[in-house]
DNA sequence: GAGGTAAGAG
DNA sequence: CTCTTACCTC
């Protein structure tokens, strides 16, 4: 089974480049970010036509995420990450697909910091600790998977020295990821490629994707559970490359058949 | 000698467009309208690239016009309509290119009817008169040329009965064009296709191009002393349909080569 | 730089 | 509907 996430940074606007990549890359599950488009605007017709079915969490003009699965049945889990009921933003959706739990998120970026854009980064973070912490405890097949905007470390940035009070890369939300790690889950693109640079974003400014200035947010961490079965995973940077690309490039990670481990 | 004129509704946005028109119908002079771009984005690299030169009168946000030329030298006339020092709309350009005058116009649209954008519409098709009258009187080669804002008669309309208090189609705009022609200036399309609905423009609403619910907006008007070279004509109503069209077609006539009439 | 929104014009 | 500008976010 073959996972992937993809910042879309509007899935309007960008439908022929995820078109593409979906029928150059055939994923069976894909999490898509950043849809910025209301729930009625959702592009279902042709994500159909392409051979997804798909269930999403919309917002008008910014956040937004979506599960798409082909050829599997989506059930959906939650569409809000638990803990704070008056959080509106569109951010998380849950389902089950194939009997995995499939957490796709869209963590709060948190800049300027200091701030309360910075505190409500941090307040979610922890929401997703607490989520993430029940579904080790009851020992569940699951994927946490999506743009952190965390960069876990200095080895996942192309400067780290500039970044010291970026919220992408203060050592809080460093700080945090490590210890998810801790609690058991997986960095399953690290695991795979413990030496490599490996970027999954590049800003649209200053060239950024031609100097390979890049920087790593967008992660598929895995439970002990379905860990032994990460076959394969990486990053499609070529479509980084593509004409009118999103700044992400797609991620993605295969599972080895249940029955094969 | 081949002149057109083409409302392209946006120069920048429409480039793909404009270019892949000019290479098919290979004119040798074009009248462009509402350009929507100031002075310096005027898209020059691209229309040299072409093999046009240009000489264009911009402005922010809305009208503008420009003449093109392939092969024939453009000497600049004026770049507004003569008459109101106080009117600092791009709406008109007047060159001699191949010894022809080629004014080049975007007349005012006027809705709502009635009140000051009509009253500016009836001031400037004033203000073209005199010029116009000034050109007969002089004996000149000349080709009036553009997107006029006015629908000559009923045949020139889908439904005459919803217009009757649109700016396009007034009894006072019409009355003053059947005046223009009376001084002796032909409407070259209507001459060569006395019997055929033909229409310039069709909304982006309500699928109108694809229920052919148009109207004849974009005319190219020649001087008694041209008016014997008329070879042919047409509109180029594929053009609409393309992919990112403007709302208006290209319109073309055909001169005779001089020494042959 | 490139998404989104909104208003104004057509 | 589809241009433009100006603004906001990342």
């Amino acid at each position: 089974m073959k996972i992937a996430t993809y910042n879309v940074n509007g899935v309007n606007g960008r439908l022929p480049v995820l078109l593409r990549w979906l029928q150059e890359a055939q994923p069976d599950v894909v999490c898509l970010q950043e849809l910025k488009a209301p729930q009625e605007r959702f592009p279902l017709k042709e994500i159909n036509d392409a051979g997804y079915n798909a269930i999403w969490h919309g917002q008008k003009s910014w956040n937004g995420v979506a599960i798409l699965s082909k050829g599997y049945e989506i059930t959906e889990v939650q569409r809000a990450l638990p803990g704070d009921p008056e959080d509106i933003q569109s951010r998380y959706i849950e389902a089950i697909i194939d009997q995995i739990v499939i957490c796709c998120l869209y963590l709060p970026n948190g800049n300027p910091y200091p701030g309360p854009k910075f505190e409500y980064k941090l307040a979610w973070i922890d929401r997703l600790k607490k989520r993430t912490d029940e579904l080790i405890k009851m020992d569940l097949p699951a994927v946490i998977i999506g743009d952190f905007n965390i960069i876990p470390t200095p080895f996942d940035v192309h400067k780290p020295e500039r970044w010291e009070n970026d919220a992408l890369y203060r050592i809080e939300v460093r700080k945090a990821f490590e210890k998810m790690l801790k609690k058991g889950w997986l960095d399953s693109i690290r695991t795979l490629f413990p030496e490599e640079k490996i970027y999954t974003f590049w800003d649209y400014l200053y060239k950024a994707y031609d100097r390979d200035a890049g920087i790593r947010l967008d992660h598929v961490l895995l439970s002990p559970y379905l860990s032994s079965r990460l076959k394969s995973g990486g990053v499609d940077r070529h479509v980084r490359g593509w004409e009118k690309s999103s700044d992400h490039a797609p991620v993605w990670i295969e599972l080895e058949k249940e029955g094969k481990q």
